[in-house]
Parts: structure tokens; sequence; C-alpha cells
DNA sequence: ATATATTTTTAGTCTTGCCTAAAAATATAT
DNA sequence: ATATATTTTTAGGCAAGACTAAAAATATAT
């Protein structure tokens, strides 16, 4: 069984290791989870003493097959009580992800099989991630961000990258869910912005939004 | 913000409280959560110092109205998660304690409010207690416990007094549900054993049984 | 290749919440 | 009323998990 505080510094280590296939730093870990470096030299210790990573003086860690299904583990329940919250429950997305923190370290195995059925076994999250099944795996899907699409293609939106409470109301504000189908109209060289039609209706959004939403490749209209 | 601990130092006095109206001891207190009473006064200086409990040294303690309205708050959590796991992810009621010992301690007024409406604002958890309402004030209904029915005499299941997974796997197993309606057939002196009827069944129960079970006066059948 | 900068670890400290053992206060019994 | 028993508090310590400051290792730059 970990502790709290165990169980974050896993989850750090194994979203940090989706991006970064070396060995996770000392540095990087604290950022994460702005905290200090000494801070998280100790708790590795205790996590290597604990089988759930790897560890070499100066050399990083890196989670075990262990270390990997418990992080997984923690992952899904995060976001399958994600899912909870919107569905059941009227959360919109950009609020769900301080509650999921705290619900997500529950220990109960019934009470997530239960929630999974309850929610109809979902595959991602309100924010597009792929939820980890009960065996730690998860599927990608073939996803690119908007900034990638030529003028004139289209995509289904179905996921973001930053999914900040800001970049999220920002979002709503302009109409931007997941499912939405949006067309390139035009690519300003300049600024990179684009313009877009979504819904019928047109939009112009900049680099900084096109580079934080995903899309899935579609047929053009 | 109340730690982990302090919120189950809090329940445990307010628990308390609810059968003993002078100062709640150290021991008793001590005894609830399974600690030593070192421990426990150590924790009551801190719940005094944050205007929670009242304490005078050597005479026990006493819930500040604050301290009782964020003890009641936490026992609302704590019956309304019970009630979830219940009605919406198929619990049987002997399983939900531990569960909702955890649950009880996620952070979220809009969770809550909006989970009791899931709920359809249940008045009771599936014990039959209480669930406080959002100003922390519970309604007791009117209930007595089975021993107190004479021969002949009906009444309908509301509630049981030991809520320990033993007991309840005890009722499950003889058929004794809350909203069940009991008749008593007959008393035995030498034992204070009953004979009742429940749904056409006639069923021979001790006295422990019918001391831990409380019941709704009815008019008799 | 050596000097400098950065990263990581070590050493020592703090707080929280628990413990044991002993001392102090209160309660009970003769 | 005094002796005995019980309860409660105090004193001192321990483990977890964080911190700061300093030392050690590694990386970078000229």
């Amino acid at each position: 069984m970990f502790t709290l505080s165990e169980e974050n510094y896993l989850k750090a280590i194994y979203h940090l290791e989706l991006d970064i296939d070396k060995g996770i730093s000392t540095n990087a870990i604290a950022e994460q989870l702005e905290t200090k470096a000494s801070s998280v030299t100790d708790m590795i210790k205790k996590l290597s003493d604990k089988k759930v990573v790897v560890y070499k003086k100066y050399k990083g860690v890196n989670l075990t097959d262990f270390g990997k299904k418990t992080a997984a583990n923690i992952v899904r329940k995060h976001r399958l009580w994600e899912v909870f919250l919107v569905e059941k429950l009227n959360f919109s997305w950009d609020e769900v992800h301080e509650v999921a923190e705290q619900l997500e370290h529950i220990k109960s195995p019934k009470l997530i099989n239960q929630l999974d059925a309850l929610l109809g076994f979902p595959t991602h999250d309100p924010h597009g991630d792929p939820i980890p099944d009960a065996a730690g795996n998860l599927k990608m899907i073939d996803k690119n961000l908007l900034s990638t699409l030529s003028k004139n293609e289209s995509g289904i939106c179905v996921g973001v990258d930053d999914s900040s409470s800001e970049f999220l109301r920002f979002l709503d504000k302009k109409g931007i869910t997941l499912g939405k189908k949006i067309t390139v109209l035009e690519k300003e060289d300049f600024d990179d912005s684009l313009s877009i039609l979504i819904e019928d209706k047109k939009l112009s959004i900049s680099n900084k939004i096109a580079n934080n939403l995903y899309i899935k490749p579609a047929i053009s209209s």
C-alpha cells in the first residue's frame, strides 16, 4: 500500500515518462510536484525500496513494471472520477481536476469497477485523455494538433494539451468543445493564426490555441 | 481547514456527544479512535486552538457551535456517500462503511450538493441513520428498539443500532431489511427472545438482535 | 583540459501525529 | 480521612515528509 505522497510521486513520474524516455531527473520531478530537489531524493529512496522505481544516483529514476501499473491505476481512477463529475454531477470540464486529485486516492477496487460500469466503461476523460484499463494499458488514439492541419482540411476536436481551467474556459467562451468539427479556412503566415469554421461559425484563433487543441483527422468538407 | 486526523477526532467527539451530555473524556475519545490517551490530549490542544472544542484540563471536551457544524458536515458527507454506494454502485449495506470513511474527507462543497441532488436529497443512510442537512441539523425520527414492542404489536424496520458488517449480514440472511413490517407474535420470558412475523415468514430472534433493531411504531395487524 | 555552472545528494532541522513511561490530578473505597 | 485506583497530562522520542544550506557529482564552455 502507498501513502498519498508516494502516490503523487508515482503519478508525476508516470506522466513525465510519457514525454521523456531517459531516466526522469530529480529536478523534473521536483518541478512537477512543486517541491524541492532534496525532498525528491528522499522520496525516491523510499520508492526504490518499495520496488516501484529503479534508481541510480545522479542518473534519475524509471518506473518498474509494478510501478507503472500502480501509477496507471491512479491515473485511471483520476480520469474515471472526472467523467463521473461531468456526466453525473454537472461539473464543467474546467472544474473537475482539483476534486479528481482528491478522489484518485480512494482505495476500493469495487468502487472503481462499479463506477466504470455506471459510466458505461468510458475510454476518455472530459479533456480527451485516454483512461487506462484495469490492467494499466492505455490506447492512444490517432490525433494531431490543430496547428498541423493545412488550409481546407478538417478534423474532429478530440482533446486538449493544456487542460488548465483558464484555457478550458476560453474554449467554452469560443464555443469550442470536444466532438465538434473544425475546418481550417485560412492560415496566416505572419503570426500562424488560423481562421476556422466550427458549427457554421467563423472564428479567428491564435497559434497558441491551435497548438493546444487535438484534432482527429477527418475528410474535409 | 482541517487535517484528516483532526476531522476524525471531530467526528468521534460528535458521535460521543450524542450519548453523553457531560464533557467528553480523553479516554472515551481514545477508545473510539483506537489510540492512546496521551495522543488525544495532544490533539485536543490543537482542536482547542482552532476553536472547535472547549477544553478544561481533566474535565474533558465539548464541541463549540463551529465544531458541531464542522463535524455534522463530515457525517453528512459520510452518509450521503453511503447512499450513493448502495443506490448507484450496487454496494450492500455491510460494505459501505470503510469506503465512506475515506470519501467523507473529500473537500468540495459543489460535489456534495450535486451528489445530494443526484440521490434525490435522501434523509437517511442505508442503516437508517439520519443525514444532517447542509446547516448541520438532523431530524430525529420516532423510533424504538424492537425489544420494546409488546406481543401483537407491529412496526416498520427503520434502522440498526449496531451497524457492523457481521450484524448486517446476519440480518440479510434472516431476510430482515429496512422498510419491512415486523409483528411480534410471542415474547419468551426466560431469555427475552422474540417470535416475529416478517413478510409472512415466522422467525425466532434473540434479545441481542431485538436490542439492535429500530422500529417505527405502526398499527398492529 | 580546466574552470565554471548546474544538478543532485547529504546533513541537519522542523512539524504533525503518534508512541511509552512517569508524574500529577481526580475518583473510589474502606 | 486517608489510602488506593483510575484517569489525564507531561516529558521525551520516533517516523514521515517536507525544508535549507552545504558538499559532491556531473555537465558545459572556453
